[in-house]
RNA sequence: CGCGGGGUGGAGCAGUCUGGUAGCUCGUCGGGCUCAUAACCCGAAGGUCGAAGGUUCAAAUCCUUCCCCCGCAACCA
């Protein structure tokens, strides 16, 4: 039987619109999910929404429609940007689906009969015209951050997760397992978060109605993280046992901005020790983008439309460029200049006229017929060796999720295919008819090299992937098998490579 | 004593955890090739690795002190 492997992204909140930090999630979710696939493993691929809150409940009533006619309107906008990004999800979640609403009330439930969620009092600062409550931390000179408008102390029933209960037993946990955190330097901030004291959560509200009643007191809706994290057990059917919850729970790995650490490091392990249930292997937080050095925002009008993206530079362009340009897990910076670059340099000149010269060649001197190698000599050995040795590179890179280094490892292979065509100069070999068998040998290390680098990029650039692939006569199901050399069998036709990514002039 | 990130050839970065010839991409200069998307390949110039002190046979890497830059209201990956 397959390995299973459960990758998720954060469901978005339907109070916004799609831009690119929830497609680098997206997609980095997609190249992972295809990868696995690709390996042999069983995957299951979950994104979705978040459509409770208060925030929605307002943003609908402005728009003058229900709550769910706006999330319905948004989710479309998420649904249409993963399909023009060629995501490969198995499901999609929404919040205000039956399956999620019954499991969320199913472990509110099962939590609060065992006495870890208890009814209090919570007191905050209020902004009555904003119905919100803020931290002290939050106000701005004791106002609403939000409106400015003075606010008041307030006390309001709510119900409470007796997270302090789990402290240790969370810090024993991430002692344990040293990859549940992952880039390493967000786990070190989270211990010492944990460590300075984990107080008791509050897991309802009363001041607004759009969300989930907390089961047996209508008077409350769960709030937002107790319903959202739940997502990604509800999606495979908690809290029944279904093949999907049993074969694919705990989560392999949740891949989530660094904003929502917290949540998922903290509250998400111990709602789920509280809950008696298994903690998802692995939590990686990803950078954050600014914007030509900007940081993004709605105000200043540095968000960047992914769908704009996709339309000026290609779909396979966009994901490349958010998974090389940035080491996985750190900052980085959008500008269109470095995409610019990124597409004629790694894309254009390298890959894809390394694929046109090489099927240039195959048409010219074989007449588009694949030959057999001969014996193979040193040079193509090394070929061989180093095509080989990359794909055991990239699989421990995306065991680290090490996106960035993945696509690097890739590329030298790109670069000993652009070299080994000067060393071997095809153009030379093919002048004396005495040298035939050597140009055959040549021919088919170069292309075989590179059937097997598309093969693996189908991850990172499925559409690409298919062309190049196409050209080079290789429609065979991509998976592990085809990542071994010898896959390209003689006779197979060779057609000359269109561009695969034309240049951008500046 | 608030927290976090960072300071490495002209630009952008990796390397720092696990000390041991300072690496990558772009740019510049020179050369080669002509199969290819004026693409490709080779070579060169260019760095006191923010500063000072310390540990060590050896420090970009470990320790100490200091300087400078960025972020830390909300939306939000």
């Amino acid at each position: 039987m397959k390995p299973a492997f459960y990758v998720t992204t954060p469901i978005y909140y339907v109070n916004d619109v799609p831009h690119i930090g929830h497609a680098y999630t997206t997609v980095a979710g997609d190249v992972l999910a295809r990868y696995k696939r690709l390996m042999g493993h069983e995957v299951y691929f979950l994104t979705g929404s978040d459509e409770h809150g208060q925030k929605v409940e307002k943003a609908a009533t402005t728009a003058g429609e229900t709550p769910l006619e706006l999330a319905d309107r948004v989710v479309k906008r998420f649904q249409a940007l993963w399909e023009r990004l060629g995501i490969s999800h198995t499901d999609f979640i929404r919040t205000t689906q039956e399956r999620h609403k019954k499991g969320v009330a199913n472990i509110f439930k099962n939590i609060l009969d065992k006495g870890d969620i208890y009814l209090g009092e919570y007191e905050d600062w209020y902004c009555t015209p904003c119905e919100t409550f803020w931290p002290e931390t939050q106000l701005i000179e004791n106002r609403c951050p939000d409106c400015n408008r003075p606010v008041e102390k307030l006390k309001e029933e709510s119900y409470f997760f007796r997270m302090s209960k789990f402290q240790q037993a969370l810090l024993d946990h991430i002692e344990a397992h040293p990859d549940f955190i992952q880039p390493k330097s967000k786990r070190n901030e989270i211990i010492s978060f944990v460590k300075e004291g984990l107080r008791d959560l509050s897991v309802s509200r009363t001041t607004f109605s759009w969300g989930i009643p907390v089961p047996g007191n209508d008077k409350h809706v769960i709030y937002v993280w107790f319903d959202a994290l739940t997502n990604y057990i509800s999606a495979l059917g908690y809290p029944d046992a279904t093949p999907e919850y049993q074969r694919f729970w705990p989560a392999s790995v949740h891949l989530i901005g660094k904003d929502i650490l917290r949540f998922h490091t903290v509250y998400w392990p111990t709602f789920l020790m509280a809950a008696g249930l298994p903690l998802p292997e692995k939590v990686f937080a990803h950078g954050w983008w600014t914007v030509e050095g900007q940081k993004m925002s709605k105000s200043l009008q540095t968000v960047v439309e992914p769908n704009m993206l996709i339309d000026k530079y290609g779909v396979d362009v966009v994901r490349y460029f958010l998974l090389r340009e940035v080491p996985f897990g750190l900052d980085g910076d959008f500008s269109h200049a470095a995409l610019i670059q990124r597409l004629n340099f790694d894309l254009a000149n390298d890959l894809g006229n390394l694929l046109s010269r090489s099927t240039a060649m195959a048409v010219k001197y074989f007449d588009g017929v694949l030959p057999a190698a001969g014996e193979l000599l040193e040079i193509d050995l090394a070929l061989k060796k180093k095509t080989e040795d990359m794909v055991s590179n990239v699989a421990s890179c995306m065991d680290d999720l090490a996106f960035s280094k993945a696509l690097q490892a890739i590329w030298e292979v790109v670069s000993a295919g652009n070299k080994y065509i000067d060393d071997t100069a095809p153009w030379t070999l093919a002048k004396d008819p005495g040298n035939k068998e050597r140009l055959a040998t040549v021919m088919y290390c170069l292309l075989e090299s590179q059937r097997i680098v598309h093969c693996i990029l189908s991850a990172f650039m499925p559409a690409t992937a298919e062309k190049a692939l196409c050209s080079l006569g290789w429609n065979n199901e991509i998976d592990q098998e085809g990542l071994a050399w010898g896959g390209l069998q003689a006779g197979t036709i060779i057609i000359k490579a269109e561009a695969l990514f034309p240049r951008i002039e500046r």
